[in-house]
RNA sequence: CGGGAAGUAGCUCAGCUUGGUAGAGCGCUUGGUUUGGGACCAAGAUGCCGCGGGUUCAAAUCCUGUCUUCCCGACCA
């Protein structure tokens, strides 16, 4: 790719609005723009990354045999009636009336549609369990959004709704999806911890929270020191310092921002909206169900969190947008072109075609966070380049073929 | 929704107190000189001063209403 052509518009000034570091960079670094309160442009350079994020969170969860569906955003007053959410989510539910003055919402979550879909096709226990996700834009008229991604009005979210015939098969699926959650967590380098949590006004019995660590959180995380057991502080008041209950340790705080969220729902939605089967032994059940989300554009602004310093990112390994930033300097375009093609049949690369400067160069590579950067300049006539790991702060000056062996490292 | 702050060029902001008809830096265009960390010189273009109403000979400036954005709080998959 040439950096000509995609549309990166780095500012030099950060907008003053920007009050933490992750949303300064996607602002600054022209990632994201604003269009209103809580509601954002994916610019190529955010939506290449949110992409990659999207496809780590698919292969995992496709390996828990759950299927991609994609429902409507826009959706009937009826069925939020059926589930009582029309009246309980209150003003937090984007209402709209279609030109017949007809009832709609715009999904905040799917629990609604979901069930609607499955009780119309699902009425054995033959047919049970099924898993069903989808990647979609979700709005919330949020009291007060803030801080750029973190809490939007429209924002990406991925949800996950699993049918069973009971609890026990319900248990089953919901820790395939928690191992799940794991790995994409993983995957995408972030520090993070699981933790019980309440259930909101989603109903339903059991959830746990992943929270990624990170002291501009918005929710305190209260954890022992030297065990698993973690809680959110809403649900618990434990102080700093107390004895863990399950005996291990002491007390600790620190602030997360909620990526992703499990719950078992059970039959409260099922219940509801009379979504039923016939059991094995020919009695009708409600369906019992789990759900599951994971804020996608709210991940993207953790990773930034937790893989920035000096308000520069360094963008780990499976969301990079480029593997490679080849910055040709002078008057060495045609010689960095020549790398490129070489290297493009095997990395991603990211060309910086533009006439421009060396600092301007240099200063928007740093804001677009590509580990690897090969500088073509002084030696190139000689055939040797400047290589640069990012991460750990090293430049070498190397041929072609040895950058070659570095990547393989 | 309560409290606070702010809306002037693409971006960051000055001008408002004390009304006189629009400014700076960056960015953009053209020419030249530069060229390894946001260059320099010269010449340009760019504004419903958020929007409406009022006061006044005259409003970016004063009064008033309204919209928008940000921060703090309460709410929350």
């Amino acid at each position: 790719m040439k950096q000509s052509k995609f549309f990166i518009p780095t500012l030099r000034e950060t907008p003053k609005d920007a009050q933490i570091a992750s949303h300064r960079i996607l602002l600054k670094g022209g990632y994201i723009k604003q269009v209103a309160a809580g509601i954002y442009d994916y610019l190529p350079l955010a939506y290449k990354i949110i992409k990659k994020i999207e496809n780590i969170v698919r292969e995992e969860i496709n390996k828990t045999e759950a299927v991609e569906v994609l429902m409507p955003a826009l959706q009937p007053k009826d069925l939020w009636v059926e589930s009582g959410r029309w009246e309980k989510y209150g003003k937090e539910l984007m209402r709209l009336e279609d030109r017949n003055e007809r009832s709609f919402c715009l999904g905040p979550t799917h629990e609604e549609v979901i069930t609607a879909m499955v009780r119309d096709y699902v009425n054995s226990y033959k047919k049970l369990s099924i898993g069903l996700y989808q990647i979609q834009t979700k709005f919330r008229d949020e009291f007060r959004p803030r801080f750029g991604l973190m809490r939007g009005r429209e924002f990406l979210m991925f949800d996950l709704y699993t049918f069973h015939k009971d609890e026990e098969d319900l248990d089953v699926w919901y820790k395939k999806v928690r191992e799940a959650y794991k790995r994409i967590l993983e995957r995408l380098s972030l520090d993070y911890r699981i933790i019980g949590a309440g259930s909101g006004n989603i109903g339903g019995n059991a959830s746990e929270e992943f929270m990624v660590l990170c002291d501009i959180g918005e929710d305190t995380i209260v954890y022992s020191d030297s065990s698993s057991f973690a809680l959110n502080q809403e649900i618990c008041d434990l102080k700093e310092g107390d004895p863990s209950p399950d005996g291990k340790g002491v007390i600790k705080y620190a602030k997360g921002i909620e990526v992703g969220h499990i719950f078992k729902l059970g039959t409260t939605y099922s219940e509801l909206m009379k979504a039923t089967f016939i059991d094995q032994d020919q009695q009708t059940k409600p369906i019992v169900m789990g759900c599951y989300g994971i804020g996608i554009s709210r991940l993207l602004m953790a990773i930034l969190e937790q893989h920035s310093t000096d308000e520069k990112p360094i963008w780990p390994k499976e969301v990079t947008p480029f593997d490679l930033h080849i910055i040709p300097l002078g008057d060495n375009l045609e010689q960095g072109l020549k790398v490129y093609e070489k290297l493009s049949k095997e990395y991603d690369c990211l060309i910086d075609d533009r006439d421009e400067r060396a600092g301007v160069k240099f200063q928007d590579a740093d804001l677009i966070g590509v580990r690897y950067r090969i500088v073509v300049g002084r030696k190139a006539s000689e055939g040797i380049y400047e290589f640069q790991d990012l991460l750990k702060g090293e430049k070498k000056e190397l041929k072609l073929a040895e950058i070659e062996k570095e990547l393989k490292k």
